[in-house]
DNA sequence: ATGTATGCAAAACATTTGCACCTGG
DNA sequence: CCAGGTGCAAATGTTTTGCATACAT
């Protein structure tokens, strides 16, 4: 039952909360803004406000329990936090995301902070790209394409 | 002289974009918003724009004079392009940012992109932490510390 | 009850754009 | 001279906030 999910979170456990919870879990879109929450959840049936789409997904962020990503797309997109970190490789044609986790990659971050004299809390790692589809698709090109 | 390599990049040497390279170049600060240029330019006495730091700002990225970040911050950050790429190591406190290479990362990336099959245009990878300054006085907490 | 959460509308930002005017080549 | 650049103000898109009302415990 989600209540308790939130519950252990230390969030009160309302009806916007739990929608919302349960759509992250039900969806199959593992990243989403809090616009793209708010339009699926209208569309089914279920009313929530935008504000507090934003509010609750704070929320949930500063309890472990969704993580936040800053795509190069000028939003924030949320993911539901299912215990095993990963990276992102996004598409910069179509918008697909891919996860991976390379051991190698992260024991190294780990060592750079180390070095540097940082106590690490956090990273983010994304590669971009144009995904296999959109290869064989060939054709227009994004802004995102090719720079640093 | 500056107008070169502006017309080598192929823009015209106008005065704000000269203020503005001029501005990048001499800096002792390398990575800067599009705000903080504005404000910098202003108290040197040079006024220019906001609106054409934004346009400009955006032609020097296209045309590889400067890099655009995405830090966890809710804007972008600019850094002129001095050939070397680098990645970036973020204090989650002062905002203090390092530098860093790490050729075995470098290869793991292309290898992942190569894996899932895409054709790997750019990548991004911020390590965020707390710095040793920040470490030594201790204290209060960001939001943005401990997730992921 | 009662402290919190929500909804709505307004505010706050970061960034972009329309348009009349200016400027570099 | 003239295409392209700039400034300003208004528009846009995203996220936050103030406040009166509704809700969980």
């Amino acid at each position: 039952m989600e209540s308790q999910d939130l519950k252990r979170a230390g969030l009160k456990a309302t009806l916007p909360r739990l929608k919302i919870l349960r759509f992250l879990e039900e969806s199959d879109q593992r990243h989403m803004s809090a616009e793209e929450v708010y339009k699926a959840l209208l569309e089914a049936g279920e009313e929530v406000g935008l504000a507090t789409i934003y509010r609750v997904l704070t929320q949930f962020e500063a309890a472990g329990l969704v993580t936040r990503h800053h795509f190069d797309e000028g939003h924030s997109v949320f993911e539901l936090n299912l215990g095993e970190h990963h990276d992102h490789i996004v598409c910069v044609r179509c918008g697909r995301v891919d996860e991976f986790v390379d051991e190698v990659i992260e024991a190294r971050q780990h060592r750079i902070a180390e070095e540097k004299g940082y106590e690490m809390t956090d990273h983010a790692l994304y590669i971009y790209g144009v995904c296999p589809e959109c290869r064989k698709a060939g054709g227009r090109r994004t802004r995102a394409e090719g720079r640093g």
